[in-house]
DNA sequence: ATTGACCTTAACGTTACGTGATCCTATAGA
DNA sequence: TCTATAGGATCACGTAACGTTAAGGTCAAT
């Protein structure tokens, strides 16, 4: 059986234009060239690029797959020994740097984290003013819960903010892990973290029912939430709203 | 305070074509260019050069961390954890290949394994007479020895023999396994495994102490043996020679 | 004879620089 | 002031393993 370059191409799944840099540097010529040029390949030439591609496979250079391929079986051991050893280091460096990464994320997330908290302390007052205005509009807090909440935060300081988010930022997390694995948002689990989520929230003002689905939708329609909750995964700003709603619906009364 | 190419290459360990390398594709530019064409950089240049070789250490393309430098820490956190993705496959990949190439060693090693029992199968019978040949001219056997012992193997099937193989290879393994944890081949762990092949050379003829120490000699001597016994370790070859002598010496007598 | 599938060679593009080669500039000592 | 030398600049080719046109021959069937 003979094979022109397009059939050994797609018997192999490699690229033309790969055959022809094989026979380029001479890693694998075809049987014979006919009087056109054409490159002809047989079984013999099938079974080499076999061989190249295993090694190819493990990542081993083809100038290496050229001395192994002539070396004897010994060599060839010897070959895939230090290829081995070498494929092992790269595994540990990335998992190393893998880790770097982890921590790199969970700095920046925190860096992001503080910002957010800088804006609370005033440096973006004019944002606070923003959220608070939209749910005075909507009528889901009046001015006196407005001047109420402000009171109780006035006198946080740095550290309070701090845990305050650091709290945030744990419930955060365990609801992504709740929707990674597939909990409604009606379950207990979900419930749960939501009574903390609500408990956050009365350190600033209780809301009723309709206040605190109120607030939800502020979440979705402010950027800034949206980008705060998508930090830790694109859905949870819809998922935590969905389950704030269902909280307010089962545990809240309406007024007061 | 004001850097030099070569300054900043020193601070910062990268080479000074790199530097310009940076500056040609817009990377890092140098904070202004003097009359004389000379790039000079601040403080500020330096600081960007530490977090592009942070994220290149990472493995990040130069182009990427062009849009990661110029993008906000929302979108960092998202292009260092797609990063992050990519590594983690690579790192299984990696694994994967790691299994493969296990496996093929130790296939290979069969195959060595195979054609030594095609040599002593009588494929070389040639190789085979000169390695009696040897023993036969430093007086280690009789020329009746060798007859008796060719008498012996004669009926092994290729079972036999398969089996002969392996546990000369599991002898092997375990002798390996001695050297990397440093036993001396004086220990009691190493010279149980002298016995062990020493029983297995009984089944062919039983050496006098002279001639166990004359089979090790002959180990030595071969390139055939080299290469069967290197294809475990270097110096497997040395070592097992040594404890044989020692063993010979310790439990075997002159004669008979 | 024409068409369409297939073949060829040639040559540039990719990534992140390394390595010269050639020429210019700055600075310190004689 | 001359000169040595250290350092700067700009080409420009080389690397690995092909991908991707481009321009142009060949084969088989109609």
């Amino acid at each position: 059986m003979v094979y022109t370059v397009k059939k050994l191409s797609q018997l192999s799944g490699v690229s033309i234009r790969t055959l022809h840099f094989y026979d380029e540097i001479g890693l694998l010529k075809p049987a014979y060239y006919g009087d056109n040029q054409y490159r002809y390949y047989e079984e013999e030439q099938l079974l080499a690029l076999q061989q190249i591609l295993f090694f190819r496979e493990l990542g081993v250079s083809l100038k290496e797959i050229q001395e192994v391929l002539t070396a004897e079986s010994f060599d060839r051991v010897d070959a895939l020994a230090s290829h081995r050893s070498i494929l092992v280091q790269n595994i540990e460096r990335q998992m190393m740097l893998v880790k770097t990464i982890d921590k790199t994320i969970e700095y920046l997330r925190g860096n992001i984290i503080m910002k957010d908290i800088e804006m609370y302390e005033g440096f973006d007052l004019q944002k606070q003013q923003e959220y608070e205005k939209y749910l005075f509009d909507k009528g889901f807090m009046t001015q006196e819960q407005i001047n109420e909440s402000w009171k109780k935060v006035k006198h946080w300081n740095q550290n309070d903010w701090a845990s305050f988010y650091q709290e945030g930022d744990a419930l955060n997390k365990a609801l992504v892990t709740a929707i990674k694995n597939n909990y409604t948002t009606e379950s207990k689990e979900v419930q749960q973290l939501i009574q903390q989520h609500y408990e956050m929230v009365k350190r600033f003002w209780t809301p009723t029912k309709e206040s605190y689905i109120g607030l939800g939708e502020m979440y979705l329609a402010h950027a800034d939430f949206r980008k705060y909750y998508d930090n830790y995964h694109p859905e949870l700003a819809e998922y935590l709203v969905a389950a704030m709603k269902i909280f307010a619906e089962k545990q809240l009364s309406d007024y007061r």
